[in-house]
DNA sequence: TTCTTATACATAAGAAAATTATGCATATAT
DNA sequence: ATATATGCATAATTTTCTTATGTATAAGAA
């Protein structure tokens, strides 16, 4: 991320729930997806994106699978059985922290 | 933190908050009081508080007074103007970033 | 009385995850 | 021709955390 505060642990976040929902993706496609999605407050930058797909994949995460469109390169990354189980980890996780937060930080509201 | 997985950057907007809210606060006593409103579900460690005040302090966000209670030390801390200004700015990012990760993880709701 | 737990500070080593800065290559639009 | 967009990658650095120590006093349990 660039401009905005991306805090961390997110980004493996963001891109699992990302994959869950639109079966595979690749790296730039991910960081025009999050940037439309955020109307542009969110941008991942590449240096942390690729590191976090490579570190996912070689955990069992992910699979790669490479695609050659109008002479360029691109890799395609899906969810594995693991990935799934551990997206929905990653998503509680999350739900977990923000309610944490809310509590922490508006207190009255919760 | 020790057990629950803290996201980077929230120690500070959790210490500047609970310092906006208690007008002035110990280290010891900022561990306690967060384990107490989670219900221990979030636990700060000192390895990482004591830095972050320290950090705090050098910016020029919050102030020390020494105290010594029943012959032990104690730095209590406040926040300077300058703090209580960025606490408003901390607690407001924090809310876009919440409001954000809901955006990309659950866009239905949004 | 000794040992554990609680209170209260601090720092150093290391890990994790980002940012920033590059680099390479092709395609498209100006 | 040149800039922008597409598409990947890595290295250096910074930030922020965890884990492991260390010091010291007080209170409670064995």
């Amino acid at each position: 991320m660039s401009n905005s505060k991306l805090y961390k642990g997110s980004l493996t976040t963001i891109i699992l729930k990302l994959l869950n929902e639109h079966d595979k993706m690749y790296g730039y496609e991910i960081t025009q997806k999050v940037k439309a999605l955020t109307k542009g407050e969110l941008k991942i930058t590449e240096g942390a994106l690729y590191p976090a797909l490579h570190k996912l994949e070689a955990e069992g995460l992910l699979d790669v699978e490479v695609a050659k469109v109008d002479n360029r390169l691109r890799k395609y990354y899906k969810l594995t059985e693991t990935g799934t189980k551990e997206t929905v980890n990653k998503l509680e996780e999350l739900a977990e922290y923000i309610k944490t937060m809310q509590t922490l930080v508006n207190p009255k509201l919760v």
